[in-house]
DNA sequence: TTGCCATGAGAACGTTCGTTCTCTACTATA
DNA sequence: TATAGTAGAGAACGAACGTTCTCATGGCAA
């Protein structure tokens, strides 16, 4: 893998083994070296790469976004129906808390360790977390609900990350769509499509 | 401060201090050097009464747990009508949420800062939540209640703790408590009290 | 007073970290 | 073939960490 990559597969390669050890360990807890070994590139070339963990840091947080948009927005193309397709997100949220390596939200989680140190951490997590609420908010829009539900929706998911996280139990999501139906109907009148 | 403290005393102004440092830079961030400088104890004294920096973190978080108690009991206190005490928590969280170092949940942070690398903090911080759990559900089951809507109120709890960290903003709380209002009324089948 | 244990202030230890440097090997052009 | 530039492997650096140790000081029992 090393030998004669380019820097684009090396950049891949280097991210990934990155987003592994840091979703999993902590940023902190993880070395250099750490993701040396487990990316299979030299510091030197991890380094003309990334100038500085920091930017390590960024880039993981910048694929962790464009994966989370598109398996959110896949999951939601599985549906025709606008409510149901809102609702996906929380399908969404289930499958992920069961994955055996789920250890919450790595922006959350990225947030926490490092916000208050680094300015450029605290930006890119209020630009996910306000991605998504756009994302929502347009669903929401499209169901002809009030903004007001996307705020509880959004607010719904990220309570359900951090609870299957820290109990270890997948079970939040279906309660956050459970509740997420009940604030839907209220909000627009309309009983949702029976499951 | 330091010379001629008692034990307790010691104590209190180490986890105090500690507590600060902690929540405001993360925990790896702080050396122990920084919490004997805040305390003003000699690092002596502190490795006596907290005979390693893990040993420190938990008597914070144990420090938090009974501050948030306290605090989440007070404001439950404030009214005589069950649904208001059940809402009451959102009060509280809004009134926290616009503290000037509001900066999300302690653990929350520490959970994803620490909790896989050490059991005991991964313990201290499901023990808060279910804590909490179980005093939501004991107040959802005095107005009659289902058990799904405690779940579903902790849950909107979680989650605007996280999105008030992360915007910077303390409306999440409203937010919350109105989702809040919702549920109740569609679990409970009567109208909450106008506000 | 004399000896003794606890205390305070801070130096020191060993480790780990992020980052840079050294040295060898190779590839590619003239 | 000769040579310049780059890549790889890993040592090395300075700083910071958690933790322990040193040593001077001071109260207290005999």
């Amino acid at each position: 893998m090393a030998a004669g990559a380019t820097d684009e597969q090396a950049r891949n390669a280097i991210v990934e083994a990155a987003d592994e050890l840091f979703y999993t360990r902590g940023v902190n807890s993880v070395g250099m070296d750490a993701v040396r070994e487990r990316a299979g590139f030299p510091l030197k070339r991890i380094y003309k790469l990334f100038p500085s963990k920091e930017d390590l840091v960024i880039a993981v947080l910048d694929r962790r976004s464009r994966l989370w948009d598109d398996g959110i927005t896949r999951a939601a193309e599985a549906s025709g129906d606008p409510v149901e397709r809102l609702l996906a997100v929380f399908d969404f949220l289930a499958d992920w808390f069961r994955e055996d390596d789920f250890r919450g939200c790595a922006f959350i989680n990225a947030y926490g360790e490092l916000g208050s140190g680094s300015t450029r951490v605290a930006m890119a997590v209020r630009e996910q977390k306000a991605s998504f609420q756009r994302y929502v908010a347009d669903l929401v829009g499209r169901i002809g609900g009030s903004p007001g539900l996307a705020a509880q929706l959004v607010l719904l998911a990220e309570g359900a990350q951090t609870t299957a996280a820290i109990s270890g139990s997948p079970e939040a999501a279906g309660v956050a769509r459970a509740a997420a139906t009940t604030l839907i109907e209220a909000d627009t009148g309309a009983p949702c499509v029976a499951a």
